[in-house]
DNA sequence: TGAGTCAAGTTGTACAGACAACTCCACCTC
DNA sequence: GAGGTGGAGTTGTCTGTACAACTTGACTCA
């Protein structure tokens, strides 16, 4: 039936998260920015503490409170941080932008994957792979050439599709293809022919990298792609705290 | 009295974890990668269902198994994530590599901050500020320019230092100073004329930067950081799931 | 064969209580 | 004034219970 969520009402912890963050921004917690008590959130509210802890804790994870034995919680920031769907499509990032996501999808085969693809991909040696060459676009300035990788069963979805298809991903969700998971390395490349010619610069001048893997709840990967950014387009940034650690830095 | 940690016992939950960690990581749960059930874990420990879950949820967050109602956990993989002071401290990185971390200082001076510096510590406008220069080398090859950037009651502990000390985060800490949060932007910028000098590149040459700002508990920045790496010498790896996002993506 | 139904198993959410560990401020003492 | 003491307040950890929501496989029935 593909319900496309909203069926079940919101987990109590997320609308108190919800509110809090509303709160933080507007200000609320005066100069010094310290919290109520988790007990003085809780009667305030009407749940448990243990209900405050999970909602607090998601801030936690965002960057926006501190969080220390002994004393009240501290407002960090208002740090933005977005959705898992912002940041594995395009088309959602640039939405959350408020600008117009584009692109052109300039190749689509299919054939065999190689050694390191099938690995990734989690595949038998010589899968059959999709793979799906595309340009994409910023409110129609050209910044960035995607080439993504596709395990047969999903590419099959892709193949028969209008070449003016925006988002490849919202397709597939709508398809009932579940992402759960990805991973993003980050680096610095230099650009080949191909990228020289459809981003418009010089033959490896520098881009920024950026190789997503997504995969689904049992941990099948549904996709590897490496995203390649013109310079001053796109910058990545990470929260972390002692207590939760999500990047990892390492050698190139 | 500074007492170096160690002095609790570890929480039961990290100790599960670690455990569990070790558990993947040897092969365990068979070939399809199905934990037990919460409930069996905790019996098989002598700890409760909550603790089980909270240990769990470390795991989730670093990447190494799904969750989702209604089956069991699968393992996804063996993602190594950093400890805080990985990611903050270059020499503690350094030797996580088992490479041997060193560096050379070229400059300190004390002066007034200009207002973006400011803004980024948190300060009165025209406060002084210590500003830091090195040069960090991985097994005696330069890798990377530093450029820090400290509150003066931070510098002052900096100052009068060995100009050969290899870690000033962990002098710092050995001072008392509690480092709790980092933010790290991280994007692509050109070689400036000392960049290149001191790195041995070309002067516009490709560079991977890493901004990062440091704040203790209350939210009090301690450092702001402009370090710079030649190209091929790092790469920056995120883990996020559905539940949990710490990377977003920037225009640049 | 195919579709629908049901029950068992599993994780998510929420509540309540208890204690430990820690911070911070007021107070006292020297 | 300096330094130590103690207690109130707060968050961290752990346990236990109950139910809701969801997945999966077996089973039934047309």
């Amino acid at each position: 039936m593909a319900v496309a969520g909203g069926g079940t009402a919101e987990a109590r912890y997320r609308q108190l998260a919800a509110s809090l963050r509303e709160a933080i921004a507007a200000g609320a917690f005066g100069a010094d920015g310290r919290l109520p008590s988790e007990e003085k959130i809780a009667q305030q509210y009407g749940v448990s503490r243990g209900t405050v802890r999970q909602a607090l804790a998601v801030l936690r994870a965002n960057g926006l409170v501190t969080s220390r034995r002994g004393t009240r919680r501290v407002v960090l920031g208002t740090a933005r941080t977005q959705s898992f769907f912002e940041l594995l499509s395009f088309t959602r990032w640039a939405r959350s932008l408020g600008e117009e996501p584009g692109g052109r999808t300039i190749d689509v085969t299919s054939c065999p994957a190689n050694p390191l693809e099938c690995e990734q991909l989690n595949l038998e040696p010589g899968s059959q792979v999709c793979r799906v060459l595309r340009l994409r676009t910023l409110s129609r300035v050209p910044i960035m050439i995607e080439r993504t990788l596709y395990p047969e069963h999903i590419g099959a979805m892709i193949a028969g599709l209008d070449p003016h298809a925006i988002s490849h991903t919202e397709l597939l969700t709508e398809e009932g293809v579940v992402f759960a998971d990805t991973e993003h390395t980050i680096d610095l490349v230099h650009a080949d022919a191909d990228d020289a010619r459809l981003l418009g610069c010089n033959q490896d001048a520098p881009l920024m990298r950026e190789r997503r893997r997504a995969t689904d709840h049992s941990g099948r990967p549904l996709l590897w792609s490496d995203d390649r950014f013109l310079p001053g387009t796109v910058a990545f940034t990470v929260h972390n705290s002692v207590a939760t650690t999500a990047l990892s830095r390492r050698r190139g």
